[in-house]
DNA sequence: TGCACTAGCCTGTATATACAACCGGCAGGA
DNA sequence: TCCTGCCGGTTGTATATACAGGCTAGTGCA
């Protein structure tokens, strides 16, 4: 029966996954025990352990001996492929994040952005520019497009009130990310959207992200030389517990000064 | 007998990554199988063989059935933590590197880098700045300082044939791992060294790593702008085989166009 | 009422055993 | 000579079992 057919520990952890991905199972909801599983899916206990083992160290369960095994939160899940939301990066500073809307239409996808999202010549995509303050000071400018059939009701969003990164997240998980980082020089749009002096450089981040495999989104992301860094943390594998490593692999939004 | 003691297969574990740190197996090498821990540690298979597993998933084995497991290549694995070599990355690109050593002097360690590395005050350091270029163009300025005691011949060192990067994760392995990036107008100085346009930022990576629990140096590295970027690419944790995740974090010194 | 203790569930670890699949080399036959 | 098939070693997976230790709730005693 075995042949040809994933490990039963695999399929354990992607039935787990799915619940979890799917909402069934919410963060911080209970996941059934290894008891519980051996009883359900007829499998041994030590291969329930493995499978729910490997959950903890791929971050999506959190385990307390005598207690159980629980959904971990997002928190400290999602953003093992993100980096972090701006707004939550600057919340979490103590400060107001705050979000002006400049742009939020469906066009047609053109050039480097038809390439970056894999759309067909034609094919409309979402075009959305918002500028993000921490305290009423400019320090992100967002332009970001979306596949259309993946978020439909793209231009009914309030994207003052939560940031386009958040709503996509919500939408579906994302399964990977690419980011590249360069310094350029502003053109005379971006460095007035952030408010910036002259002679002022951009730290620019370009970020792709897929779900289900295919491309959803392409941003770039304009941040004032003088106002914004980018950090990031990398503890050694197998050291401590889980992962780590992942979860603090960029964290977007460290305010200079 | 396992009252308050580690458990058997993380002291399997850091055995044989002991093993590999001291040099006593180097990459490609043999570890001993399954069932040679199982006669010579006295365990179980089954923990063996989860010691191994594990290690597997760090990165820091491969295992094929039918024929070993095998100390994995540190092409694969020392860049776990530390952001790859500038000088690997521009051959894998197929270009030629070389570097001009401007400063290879012990100093007094002072403000920011006493900081940065611990230092008591008064302690020297070393203090290097290399210039690295890509087929005979500049493409970064690395401006290192590094522990005094961590590395006592740092001025033996012919840093146009080894980067400081490259021997330094050869004295010891690199545990820990801090990046800032940011980006910023040059001074005159740094300008000149990399040969870059007025009104050309530079793209900064501050840098700090750890061993042993103990900051070992500390570096700024300054790209021209218009030659350099940082990528990295995120996959989802237990994705395919092993973690590409950590693996493929950031790569260093993809250059534009 | 309040406190201590225990029963029961949970995870964490460890062992012994078993079978499948894979690989290399070797022997034997066409 | 070349190809085939087998054997021993190795990993990969799965099961049954066992014991230790953490946590909770509820029982029962003072």
């Amino acid at each position: 029966m075995t042949s040809q057919e994933k490990p039963r520990y695999q399929q354990l952890k992607e039935m787990i996954i799915g619940r979890i991905m799917s909402g069934e199972l919410q963060s911080r909801d209970r996941v059934p025990s290894e008891n519980e599983l051996v009883d359900a899916m007829n499998v041994s206990r030590m291969t329930a352990n493995r499978a729910l083992r490997e959950l903890t160290d791929e971050g999506y369960v959190d385990r307390v001996a005598g207690l159980g095994t629980f959904v971990a939160d997002p928190k400290a899940t999602s953003h093992v492929l993100e980096v972090r939301n701006i707004a939550d990066e600057i919340e979490r500073r103590g400060h107001t994040h705050s979000a002006i809307v400049h742009k939020q239409e469906r066009q047609q996808a053109s050039g480097e952005i038809r390439e970056a999202l894999q759309v067909a010549a034609g094919n409309d995509v979402f075009h959305v520019l918002v500028v993000h303050q921490e305290n009423g000071v400019p320090i992100q400018l967002e332009d970001r497009y979306v596949q259309e059939e993946f978020a439909p009701d793209c231009l009914e969003q309030d994207f003052s009130k939560i940031t386009p990164s958040a709503w996509l997240s919500g939408i579906s998980p994302l399964q990977e990310a690419e980011h590249i980082v360069r310094a350029t020089m502003p053109g005379e749009t971006v460095r007035k959207c952030l408010g910036m002096d002259a002679q002022e450089p951009c730290l620019v981040v370009l970020r792709r992200t897929w779900a289900h495999g295919r491309p959803v989104s392409f941003a770039r992301l304009h941040h004032p030389g003088s106002r914004f860094e980018l950090a990031g943390h990398y503890a050694p594998p197998g050291t401590k517990k889980s992962n780590p490593t992942t979860a603090e692999v960029i964290e977007l939004g460290k305010l200079r000064r």
